[in-house]
DNA sequence: TAGGCCATCTGGTCCT
DNA sequence: AGGACCAGATGGCCTA
């Protein structure tokens, strides 16, 4: 019969916690490695994932600013938020609304930040006005 | 209550 | 060998 030590983590998933002891001089630096490697990947995702998804997340205007944004939105829009700052820098032309092809491919639509610009009826400053969010991609 | 979103765990792979 | 990174699975929470 195989012998091997029982460990589960403790509340706060920081530490090892003893169930029960058995003999087996390979499954307990496995168990332990396993807690440490959580951890690690908790932090990896809390500071260094979820940082960088907030950072991003301050560099896409919205209305109202603090809009809450999932991940996979920050995404989206960080993408279309590129484009629009593309659109303008090659037309040159900060006062007129870029167009971005649609999906199906047939035609142009208003991008969404110049969209938002447009909606909140402020057509004298759209570079700088379109901070209103409308959830399209 | 179903669906979306998220945190966490886990095992595999890659890198140092 | 150990850590970083990644993707899949899972369960909890929230909202329409």
């Amino acid at each position: 019969m195989e012998n091997f030590i029982n460990y589960q983590c403790d509340e706060s998933w920081e530490r090892q916690v003893l169930i029960s002891t058995f003999q087996s001089s390979e499954v307990v630096p496995t168990a332990k490695q396993r807690c440490q490697a959580n951890a690690r990947e908790r932090d990896r995702t809390q500071n260094s994932v979820n940082t960088a998804f907030n950072t991003l997340r301050l560099l896409i205007p919205t209305e109202p600013p603090d809009r809450k944004l999932s991940k996979i939105e920050i995404l989206r829009l960080a993408g279309s938020y590129i484009t629009h700052l593309d659109n303008q820098l090659y037309t040159g032309d900060m006062e007129q609304p870029c167009l971005q092809k649609d999906n199906t491919d047939k035609g142009t639509n208003l991008c969404t930040f110049c969209w938002s610009a447009v909606k909140k009826d402020k057509p004298s400053t759209p570079a700088r006005n379109y901070y209103s969010y409308k959830p399209s991609y």
